[in-house]
RNA sequence: GCGGGUGUGGCGGAAUGGUAGACGCCGGGGACUUAAAAUCCCCUGAGCUUUGCUCGUGCGGGUUCGAGUCCCGCCACCCGCACCA
């Protein structure tokens, strides 16, 4: 071949996409008897175009598919859409198109785009979750899971828009206000369908400790959210003579309580017979309903007038309605300790409460006061009577001991974890497979009569639920006795849909979600990627899922990811113009001008140097910002196409590998694609220059191929493709000064195939240039001769003080009296040691020889 | 507010407690060219009294012969918080 032919990456990408589809190089067959590898990255939801988020994350999953295929593996790599949810809703609201159609648009353009970067995907598995033959497997297995036991009704809360008459999401719920109507918004009660996630949730934490290849940090997360916590219930006294049952987790602290607080649904609030109650408890009710919002929300009480007696001091304690109380959470009533709860601290302080101090460093801090902020460290129990003087794990247990002996209350375990609650007030999603009769109650829906489909007539231009109001779908006779029922009109949360998505890829009967063998050869996912955004609900909603449905029988596996990476975001920078505009404070006379946000610029409009940017239109400059995950509101977005359009699939993927670890967030620049382009080529030119015929060996070449062909494969196992980027980039500078040989010519090769996972199409047209056979998708992943890992040299560090004095080359394995005295011997140590008596000598065998003076 | 994470040159980053800054980008200088693009070569943490020395991994302490790495205390930024996906 010519090395001055330049390699064309729109024609190259189109030829090879087009190879692999007809040869059907990605297709999984479940029967091979190869090792099985199943690479999976989290399905998108399909939003109209991909974002480079989604490139970022779908690249590294194909390298490591390609190299698993390379090493010898059966590869499932499969993909497809996540395709209920709001958007399509809120497009239907805002350019009349029905929300299927706009779904299935967004799809098939997308999957053009997937297809421009020459992902090694199995298109055969692809599923939406949007189509009947999904969502229908969906409704059979809710059904199952109802059969079980394990799905109830109850009533909660939710947003409710009064001027949409819909329910709002949180993110659509802006300073309390509905982001369409701009109406307050209030909590509404309504029934509810929910998954009981909270009969597993000894078993999901226990899982945990199985799922090594898991981030820690994600581990740690779905620990903190389960919240398993041990404490105490115990019920007070009330002046009204009821009983109130309290949870704290903090017992230790009880002679520290100075105030008793309701959650504003509790029994004893919606009990109170005043206006002012009534009025109080509206306001706790308007805002969202966010733990966030909740728990910054300034703190606000009303005392009910009603007092609790102190179990153990007889002393009576007021009794408040406080707006930081969650009536989900323990008993929905709490003992407040001021001195040792930060919410409670700040309540006390803003209502005069009393801030008693029960824990303190020692027994002689027991009057320090407290430094504008509760304390909820360790320490010794003091002003609590008997329980003066005993640790906190002490105190806790002998007064559990106490309050169980006088019958007032028991230990109890409690869990954060709440139930999952699955209902949505919306059209686009599956339809909960349930029938509203008068005489028999709530029915399930026989399992022929799945899939049941949405109806596709519908209007968004009405407030309200499509499915709601449409004037036949609902209508249904009852399967128990006949009668006229009612479908339900919730449909599922579109976490559901991707609770299980991972088995149906693996196994797509027609008759039946999935088949339990062929689920036994594929699962658990070896390795799934995806956003860090999705380390507590997605994997926690997938792992309680896949548990539920092996507790059934349905399948064997308990864990479905065995091994789990969460990849940063893809950044770019900000461009913005200011304007000055003419502001007066408040009281003051004077306007002055004042520098202000003007509007963005994407960077297609902008030009950048080195020292700043202008526009392309006049040159005027624009300020460059911080640096920020890519939004549209922002304008710091690009946009894939253009830039595969501009570089290639390969450069991008490129890219995507380079520089940034991959749990970290990446910088988008224009400079940085730039150079990769060039790196594209650069190795297009070393590859013209191979020579099959070259004869002659070049050892130190074979050891550094053989090194970096180990050392690569090992990063790609362990995802570290910036590293193995790196290694790459020094063996082709290594061959490109390298003299021509028979060792060069299978440098060069070898070179091929080391890129092959990350830029298949410069190295399918490399393979076919170099006539090798077949394709080199297909080929082998180079073999490494051990013995030529093996150094024989080593570079020896020498240090006087802790600091690098001098290195000396020795052989491998050198005797420690041997580096000792050679790093004497060494003049520039003689220099810094000056004279200096020499105390101690550190030698690290084959690293270093440090001299201690 | 609670929980989790991150912090190293102009920039992205590398570094089993053992030579800090590999590799890439930007920048500077040179070669080739009538010229440009492309390409290739060299330099590139800061400072200084420059055969070399000192400082330097967000800030302040500590452990160690030796700390980017381990420990304690801070700061800044980012992510999640149950109806966004």
């Amino acid at each position: 071949m010519s090395s001055d032919t330049r390699f064309d990456p729109a024609s190259a990408d189109a030829r090879w996409q087009h190879a692999w589809d007809q040869a059907q190089t990605f297709r999984a067959d479940s029967n091979s008897i190869k090792p099985k590898s199943y690479v999976l990255e989290m399905f998108p939801y399909p939003s109209g175009r991909i974002h480079i988020g989604h490139v970022r994350n779908y690249t590294m999953g194909d390298v490591l598919a390609r190299y698993k295929k390379a090493t010898g593996h059966e590869v499932l790599h499969p993909m497809g859409w996540d395709a209920f949810g709001m958007p399509a809703e809120n497009a239907a609201m805002e350019k009349g198109v029905h929300p299927g159609g706009w779904t299935r648009a967004n799809i098939e353009h997308m999957k053009a785009q997937l297809k421009r970067l020459g992902f090694a995907l199995d298109w055969s598995r692809e599923l939406a979750t949007c189509e009947p033959d999904y969502y229908g497997h969906e409704q059979a297995l809710f059904l199952d899971l109802y059969e079980a036991g394990l799905v109830y009704r109850k009533e909660s809360e939710v947003n409710w828009d009064p001027v949409d008459m819909t329910v709002l999401a949180n993110e659509q719920v802006i300073d309390g206000k509905g982001w369409r109507s701009g109406a307050e918004v209030e909590k509404r009660k309504l029934n509810q369908w929910f998954l009981k996630i909270t009969d597993f949730a000894e078993e999901l934490l226990d899982g945990l400790g199985s799922l090594e290849n898991w981030p820690d940090k994600v581990r740690l997360m779905q620990e903190n959210w389960i919240g398993k916590s041990r404490g105490l219930e115990f019920s007070f006294d009330l002046s009204g003579g009821e009983k109130l049952p309290v949870y704290t987790t903090r017992p230790d602290t009880i002679f520290g309580a100075s105030f008793v607080a309701v959650a504003a649904d509790h029994p004893v609030a919606q009990g109170l017979d005043s206006d002012a109650a009534r009025d109080f408890i509206a306001l706790c009710k308007r805002g969202g309903t966010t733990a966030a919002e909740l728990e910054t929300a300034e703190k606000l009480g009303f005392d009910t007038g009603i007092t609790a007696t102190h179990p153990f001091t007889g002393a009576d304690l007021p009794v408040y309605i406080a707006n930081f109380v969650l009536m989900d959470y323990g008993t929905g009533a709490i003992m407040a300790v001021p001195g040792h709860d930060q919410r409670d601290f700040e309540f006390a302080t803003k209502y005069g409460l009393p801030i008693p101090r029960v824990v303190a460093a020692s027994a002689e801090d027991a009057g320090k006061p407290f430094d504008g902020e509760a304390e909820a460290g360790e320490g010794v129990l003091v002003n609590s009577d008997f329980l003066d003087g005993m640790a906190v794990e002490d105190a806790k247990r002998e007064i559990i001991a106490r309050i169980e002996q006088q019958g007032r209350g028991q230990g109890k375990t409690v869990w954060r974890l709440r139930d999952w609650g699955v209902s949505r007030q919306r059209y686009w999603g599956t339809p909960i497979p349930f029938i509203h009769c008068d005489t028999c109650g709530v029915v399930p829906a026989p399992k022929d009569s799945l899939p049941i489909t949405l109806p596709e007539d519908v209007d968004f231009q009405t407030p309200g639920n499509p499915l709601l109001r449409h004037p036949t779908w609902k209508h249904v006779d009852c399967p128990k006795c006949g009668g006229k029922g009612i479908r339900e009109t919730d449909t599922l949360d579109t976490f559901v849909d991707s609770s299980w998505y991972f088995l149906r890829f693996a196994s797509q009967p027609a008759d039946k979600p999935f088949d339990k063998d062929e689920i036994a050869k594929w699962l658990p996912v070896e390795q799934y990627i995806g956003g860090i955004e999705h380390a507590i609900l997605h994997l926690l909603y997938a792992r309680f899922w896949t548990r539920a449905l092996a507790h059934m029988g349905q399948i064997d596996v308990k864990e479905p990811f065995a091994s789990l990476f969460t990849q940063g975001m893809v950044t770019h920078e900000t461009y913005y113009s200011t304007k000055t505009v003419q502001v007066r404070a408040e009281g003051e006379t004077e306007y002055r001008p004042m520098k202000t946000l003007d509007r963005f610029y994407s960077p297609e409009e902008i030009i950048r140097t080195s020292d700043g940017a202008t526009l392309k239109d006049n040159g005027a400059p624009v300020e460059v910002g911080r640096v920020i995950k890519m939004s549209k509101s922002k304008k710091n977005v690009v946009d894939p196409d253009t830039i595969i359009d501009t570089y290639g699939a390969d450069a991008v993927r490129w890219f995507m590998l380079s520089d940034s670890p991959p749990e970290r967030d990446l910088p988008w620049s224009e400079a940085g694609i730039e150079g990769c382009s060039r790196f594209v080529h650069r190795l297009w030119r070393l590859f013209g220059a191979f020579d099959g015929g070259a004869r002659g060996a070049d050892q130190a070449l074979d050891r550094q191929v053989h090194r970096t062909v180990a050392a690569v494969a090992e990063d790609i196992e362990s995802l570290g493709f910036n590293k193995a980027v790196a290694r790459i980039y020094e063996l082709t500078g290594a061959v490109e000064k390298a003299q021509g040989s028979a060792s060069r010519s299978a440098a060069v090769r070898t070179l091929a195939q080391l890129v092959a996972p990350m830029m298949p199409h410069l190295a399918e047209e490399a393979w076919a240039a170099m006539g090798q056979q077949g394709l080199v998708a297909d080929a082998d992943w180079p073999t490494v001769d051990p013995t030529l890992l093996v150094e024989d040299e080593v570079t020896i560090a020498v240090q006087h003080k802790g600091k690098l004095r001098d290195t000396l080359t020795a052989p491998k394995g050198a005797a420690r009296e041997d580096l000792e005295r050679l790093a004497l011997a060494s003049e520039k140590v003689q220099r810094s040691l000056d004279g200096a008596e020499v105390r101690k000598v550190i030698v690290v065998p084959d690293r270093l020889v440090n001299i201690v003076t």
